[in-house]
RNA sequence: CGGGGUGUAGCGUAGCCCGGUUAGCGCGCCAGCAUGGGGUGCUGGAGGUCGGAGGUUCGAAUCCUCUCACCCCGACCA
């Protein structure tokens, strides 16, 4: 393990970088901008599934599959949809490969496809066609699909999870009778993404609707859930948006109501991605390692067993197992690691830069006096507990240190939100106390653009629970013209 | 995609400006012995052709050209 490590005030981006290699959660790829994401890693990013995967079907969707190739004719029939996805998209134009005249393989140009392909930015268009075909009444609505997928945008500068060209996400699409239908299943799921990152992740976030510059490219509303990562900045951590009536126009997709009528349908669509796994990392780790939050740990107790003679590990293997079966059969995922290559003190070490929640340590010590050592990740504490009971106590401690980051990241957002009224104030704050900002805005994109322009923060949300304070009227920090409200500035990722 | 930087063994690096012995060091790796409650010590050993291609030269990690990847800044974006 890599002892010149940085720390996040020498340079934080350098820290986030080692902590996703050297945790092993993922790497480059030997294509520009992609990454592998490894075994440690993917099964964080599998618990996330899982999680998510039950909250939707909990909310009554269901998972499909659509394509990863889409004819290229798709993306002109939504015009804003294009524009906003148009300079990142793969396109495949042929079907065929060939031996070159020097033995290189190259493409056949006698293969050239009659309509080119694009590789999936969102499925939008492929889904929205598709969903022609199923719906023609109202009791076809409503349609609650979800699909999990790769996607590929291809970015002009990546970062490990945070944006890579091809990434994993899930994206729900459904259609809806009514527009007051769709709206609310839009609030639905950032409700449940909202919970998903509060009570999962244990990353406090601020639901809010975006403004028109920063909404999805074919969206009537944006609906967002923003988290602050240690270094203040803004991180979008997942999305949802009221599409309006757009995809079913471009698409053709009516229903005939109960009064016979026909109509457009009406249609959201909403998705999280592996950036989630950014967030993780940016919000909790410190500059010992990666901390997990319990319930997304591939494992949330390791246990080393600490022994001289062979005959002490014997016996403390019988001593683990038993452990080891308790905590099992209490849902606890644990890990024994009694592997003789390595010592106690170097698996210290590599489980803390690993993020696992809780280590138990058990040597003849502990043997004699019925006792083991626990150490918590989230704090670096270490006690010594008596075995009895241990089940019930490791379960305790999980679910104190699941409450404990949350609250640790709870806090640290809540002294970095500030109010200020003045434009000067609001870049001396940002300069020197990089953080959310809560500030008057005049409503318009102009000025949001300039703001952008001269300080590169932006309008991360119109918050949608915001205290009573924060919602009279005042004046806009730029202009100096009225403001209804304030609204949520920042850096952002 | 524009500007700047970096690329030497699995990781971290020295050497490069001022071309010239088998490219050095630390960690890790392998073997042995000792050790064993926070990255164990000693001894011995293996591993790199210097991101890639081309060029200059008697000779290139070192100079030149092109190219690829990564990092930082900018534009764009989840």
């Amino acid at each position: 393990m890599s002892k010149e490590f940085a720390t996040r005030a020498e340079n934080y981006s350098e820290w986030y970088n080692h902590i996703v290699t050297k945790a092993d959660l993922a790497e480059h790829a030997a294509v520009k901008g992609c990454m592998v994401i490894k075994p440690y890693g993917y099964s964080i990013w599998e618990k996330m599934q899982q999680a998510l995967d039950q909250m939707f079907k909990d909310t009554g969707h269901e998972n499909a599959y659509f394509p990863l190739l889409i004819p290229k004719s798709f993306f002109s029939k939504e015009a804003s949809h294009v524009e906003g996805f148009a300079k990142e998209c793969a396109v495949v134009t042929h079907y065929r490969l060939k031996n070159g005249p020097d033995g290189t393989v190259i493409v056949d140009e006698e293969a050239k496809l009659a309509e080119e392909l694009i590789i999936r930015p969102t499925s939008e268009t492929i889904i929205w066609n598709t969903y022609k075909g199923w719906i023609q009444s109202y009791r076809d609505l409503p349609l609650l699909i979800n699909q999990w997928a790769n996607v590929v945008r291809w970015e002009m500068r990546t970062r490990l999870f945070l944006r890579t060209a091809e990434f994993l996400w899930q994206e729900g699409h459904t259609a809806h009778a009514t527009s007051q239908e769709a709206i609310e299943e839009t609030e639905r799921m950032l409700g449940v993404y909202a919970d998903f990152a509060e009570n999962w992740m244990a990353v406090p976030v601020i639901k809010g609707k975006k403004t028109a510059n920063e909404r999805f490219a074919g969206a009537l509303d944006t609906y967002c859930i923003e988290a602050m990562m240690q270094d203040g900045k803004a991180l979008q951590a997942g999305t949802s948006h009221f599409l309006g009536q757009n995809f079913a126009k471009a698409f053709d997709v009516k229903f005939t109501s109960k009064e016979g009528k026909q109509d457009y349908v009406w249609a959201t669509s909403w998705g999280v991605s592996t950036r989630l796994m950014g967030a993780l990392v940016m919000a909790h780790s410190d500059d010992q390692g990666l901390v997990l939050p319990p319930k997304l740990a591939p494992f949330q107790v390791v246990i080393v067993p600490i022994y001289k003679t062979e005959e002490d590990l014997l016996k403390i293997n019988a001593k683990v197992e038993e452990i080891r079966k308790s905590l099992i059969s209490k849902g606890i995922r644990v890990k024994y690691d009694n592997r003789d290559t390595q010592r106690p003190g170097w698996k210290f070490a590599e489980y803390e830069f690993k993020g696992v929640p809780l280590r138990i340590a058990i040597g003849p010590k502990d043997m004699e006096n019925g006792t083991v050592e626990v150490a918590r990740r989230d704090t670096r504490e270490k006690e010594v507990l008596q075995m009895v009971d241990l089940d019930n106590k490791i379960e305790h401690l999980l679910s104190q240190i699941q409450d404990n980051l949350f609250q640790k990241a709870l806090s640290f957002r809540d002294q970095n939100i500030r109010r200020v009224d003045t434009y000067d104030e609001f870049k001396k704050t940002l300069n020197e106390n990089p953080g959310f900002i809560l500030a008057h805005w005049d409503g318009t994109a102009e000025t949001e653009q300039k703001i952008k322009e001269e300080t590169k923060a932006t309008i991360r949300c119109i918050p949608l629970q915001a205290e009573e304070r924060d919602v009279k009227p005042g004046i806009c920090i730029y202009s100096g013209k009225p403001s209804e409200r304030r609204v949520l500035f920042s850096l952002a990722y």
